[in-house]
Parts: structure tokens; sequence; C-alpha cells
DNA sequence: AGCATAAACGGACTTTACCCCGCTTAGTAT
DNA sequence: ATACTAAGCGGGGTAAAGTCCGTTTATGCT
């Protein structure tokens, strides 16, 4: 008989049990973060002992420490995502691209703030480029509003890049300690402003 | 007798061995470094062997692994930092602010470039506070110049945080190895004149 | 249903960062 | 010079990340 054509983009589909268990994995993971707060206190044989699995199941699974933390991140922020895709204005579709792009900013630094503890796991130093650089959530979205600016002659993609540097990871990086635990909720309208006053200064005519 | 006033906010200055072998220390590494290329495959131990001394020693002195290549870095922004304070203008003092400002984003990338391998190693997943944020050089500096450059009602210190983050946040996390390789020539130029338009754009009138 | 095969699994093994603590030594005060 | 003390040193010990490979199992095909 003949083959169907086989997919050599798609190269054969999860199985049934590596899906449960990359699910199941994901969900031990963040209820022993509820339970013993600290992304460092989550070390890999622990979750793979409390999942009831090998550790190379987990190794498999996640490839690395780092990669369990973009996967929980990952997934929360496909929330994040439909609500910037599909949810309403500012944030979502409809108003100017300049006032999403300051919703996009308040909005992207909350949920960064919110999850800054996994954000920061997420970095390895063995892996040369870290997580997010995979699914540019920020910089896609951000490049997509500049062009509907109308800017004059700018470089828009790396344009884009120092945005999302100036709101995303990066900045997190950059703020201090004390900054993000300190004062953690007078930071975030701090940063909102200083966001929106960076935009409105790189945008205007 | 009297003693002398101890000093408690100097605690005491290192010991002459204790700062020989620092120095020697980092020399090692460099030898290491340069040799073997690729920051990932010095060990502490090959390093403390290599050194002739104890890997107790390597800890005291650096306190973990990331700490020899923020000392690293450190010592190499040194010469750099000269140029910025005392060197010619533009990227030394005589020159105008906002020429001050992009002709600092020009070498401030320039260095981190030719230094991102150990820029990247820096950093670690558990300091919750990664390199550069002790001696912070760029935000320094950058919050200097636009202190000077009389922007209306703008939030200063946040804004150089965005900066330093737009500056040096994508070398660490967001370009790719293959774009830095690849294209080395080309990149710099092209962030360079993007910083340009950047803080042109942010501090018109 | 039975078979072939690629994927997934488990857990022992290796490597490496980092800790600990008894011993040594530089610096200082007398 | 001598003695005192805090800092420094060394290297064996621990814990956790990541690898390997023999065994098990899901899945598609006949």
């Amino acid at each position: 008989m003949e083959r169907p054509v086989l997919p050599l983009g798609a190269p054969r589909a999860e199985r049934a049990d590596a899906v449960r268990n990359r699910r199941h994995l994901l969900a031990t993971a963040r209820e022993m973060l509820a339970e013993q707060g600290g992304a460092d206190r989550l070390t890999m044989d622990a979750l793979a002992a409390r999942a009831g699995l090998g550790k190379g199941t987990v190794f498999r699974r996640f490839g690395t420490r780092a990669g369990i933390f973009q996967a929980l991140l990952e997934d929360d922020e496909r929330a994040f995502q439909e609500q910037v895709m599909a949810g309403p204005p500012p944030l979502g579709p409809g108003a100017a691209p300049l006032d999403r792009l300051i919703a996009y900013g308040r909005a992207r630094f909350a949920f960064m703030l919110g999850h800054r503890e996994i954000a920061r796991a997420t970095l390895d130093g063995s892996q040369s480029v870290p997580a997010g650089s995979e699914t540019p959530l920020s910089r896609t979205h951000i490049r997509m509003l500049l062009g509907q600016l109308r800017l004059g002659g700018a470089d828009l993609d790396m344009l884009a890049v120092q945005l999302t540097a100036a709101l995303d990871g990066p900045l997190l990086l950059y703020l201090s300690a004390s900054d993000l635990t300190e004062a953690a909720a007078g930071i975030e309208e701090r940063v909102a402003r200083a966001w929106q006053d960076l935009v409105q200064r790189v945008c205007r005519p």
C-alpha cells in the first residue's frame, strides 16, 4: 500500500502517556512551589519522587531544570496572550496603537511582577539563549503595534527589541531586589507611568 | 592603651596573601578561558588545581562560580570606565550630553559584544540580582547624562533603568548566538544606529 | 488480535557547584 | 622577638543537575 504523506514538518505527535506525564509534572511542580515557596527549593529529584515518576522522565520532558520553569511560564502566558489578542480594548484590539502599547506595557509588567520568581528561574547559565526568546510574545506584539504607528525611518525590529528589553525580563533584572519586594505595590504604578512616558516620547511625531 | 578607631565601615583590609591569590586565580581563569574557549568548560576544580590552590580558597574568594566571571568583567570594566570618565569626547566629558549618551551606547555595546560570553556567565539562576547591579556603571552614567538634558517631568531614575535594560539586556538575553556570529560586524553598527535613534527620540524637546 | 518499532520510562551513575571545619599563617600589639 | 587572633587555606564531603542504557509500552499496520 501507499504510505500516507509522512509529515516531515510534524515529527509525529507526542504520545499520550508523555502528554499525561508532562501535565502531571507541571501540576506537581505548581503544588510544590505553592507549598514550600521559593523556586530554588524545587529539586528535580523531589519533583520526580512526588510525581511518582523517574528522574529520567522529568529530564526527557523538560530537558533542563530551567525548562520546567519555562513551561510553567508559557502556560500562564497563554491566558495573558488571550487578553492581548482577543480581550477588550485598550489591551485587546480596537484601540489606537499607541494606547494599546501603553496598556500592553502596564499589563505585561504586572504579569512579570507576579511571575518574577518563575521568570528568574527560567534563566540558566549554560543556555546561550534563555526563555522567552522562542515565543517572543512581547517583542512580536510590540513590533506589530509599532508597524501601525508609522514612525518615520526607524529600524522597527530593533526598536521592538529595545522596548521589549525596557519592559520585560531585562528590566526586572535591573530593578533591585529591594525595589521589588519592599514597595511591590508602588513599583507597579511607577513602572507603568514610566513606560507610558517612554513610549509617548518615542512615538510622538 | 587606646585602640585606634575600629573601623566598622571598613571591615579590615584584605590580607596580602588573599590579594595575591585573588589575582592569581583571575589570571589563571583568563588563561584557561583563552586556551579552551567556552566559559562553561571552566570548572572550579580545574581552576583550583591549575592555580595550585584549594577549592575552598576559590569559593572563599569569589563566593560562587558566577562570582569569578563578575570579577573578570569588573576588571575589564575599569579600563572602559576610565574612557567614559576621563577619556576624549564625545565618550568622555566635554561633549554635549546627548552626544555623550549616543557615544556611550555605541561604546558600551561594543564592550558587551566583546565580553558577551563572560557577561552571560555572570548570570546565575540562584542570585536574585546579577552582575553589574552592584556597580551599575551604565545606569549611573546614563542617569547623570539624563540629568543634564533637562527633560521635562520625566522619572529620570526609572528612565535610566529602562535605557540600561534596552542597551545591555538584548545582548544578555535576546540576541541569539547566530545573530551574533553570522553578522557580528553588521549587528554592531545596526545596534549603534538603533540606540542613537532611540535616545534622540526620547530626548528631543 | 498480533506484530513491529519508535517513543517513553526508570534509576543507577557521573559530574560539578558549593559547604564545613580543623589547621596554618599574616598582621598586630606588647 | 613573641604571642595572640582573626583571616585565610585545603580538600574531603554533600547534594543536586544531567546522562546513559537496558527495559517497558503506546501506536499504527496488517
